[in-house]
DNA sequence: CTCTCTGCAAAGCATTTGCACATTG
DNA sequence: CAATGTGCAAATGCTTTGCAGAGAG
């Protein structure tokens, strides 16, 4: 989980205030992964009644273009949003709709090699592997029986 | 660009009709890569005035779930459809939001290893690189200058 | 004649935005 | 005080859906 030092000083190095909204934003998504916006004004609520969905949207916009968080969307599913700051990729239940990290160092180089050949520059890149996780799987398996 | 015998066999062996709205949505497909379903409209509209958007998105539906049309969605832009049997993955231009085709035979490999690894089943996987395109690249530095 | 398809318009969902007021440094 | 942030509600953009009539086999 990021550290109020960490974010305190991403956002002091912008023109951006650390606000209790803000704040709580952070603690909602520090002990989960992967949370949509919805979600976050949830748990943010329960500690401040009265947060609107609009500033959750704004915050977390903020600590993405800061870098604090990573968003991971996917073809009509609602955004997922995670305070980290290490790069990684993603695998996808179909069934369950659940998110889990992956790191594969591999695709780094891949990616860098094929993007500068065609000429782009300021390069990301994102890998989702999109499949039954095991949980799915086995309960589609006892299901058919 | 796919001939009319093989849509039609798809379409045949579910219970779809090959009516000429979803023809024309075919032939729209057929020459340009990428198009979102308002574009696709615009082109069946050309020659068929009258059709509707709904009937676009049921169709491209229909098309993808048969295997003849793949759909590429991320964050927030409006989805692009393309008529391929083909696998591949894609480069997006974060400026002029371009998308280029691109084949990384190498991911097959690593995400089945890694997704077998986790239990996952049916996989399929997507890699997305998104820069900033040659000619906007180009284009920005010029500006600064 | 039955089943599938279509246009239309309305609804849905996730996200963004305008505005007046509150808060911060 | 000046600049930034907030809640609210309305607006947006993309996509889906219900329905009644049209078309296909």
């Amino acid at each position: 989980m990021l550290d109020v030092k960490t974010v305190d000083a991403g956002l002091l190095q912008s023109r951006y205030r650390l606000t209790k909204q803000r704040a709580a934003v952070l603690r909602a998504l520090g002990d989960g992964t992967h949370l949509s916006a919805e979600t976050i004004l949830e748990r943010v609520r329960a500690e401040m009644p009265g947060v609107s969905l609009g500033t959750i949207y704004r915050t977390l916009d903020i600590l993405r273009e800061i870098g604090l968080v990573q968003v991971f969307s996917f073809g009509g599913i609602a955004a997922r949003y995670e305070a980290t700051l290490e790069k990684h990729h993603h695998m996808l239940c179909t069934d369950c709709r659940s998110l889990v990290n992956v790191r594969i160092d591999a695709l780094g180089e891949i990616a860098r090699a094929i993007a500068s050949h065609e000429g782009y520059s300021e390069i990301d890149f994102a890998m989702t592997i999109v499949g039954r996780c095991a949980g799915c799987t086995k309960r589609a398996v006892t299901a058919a029986t």
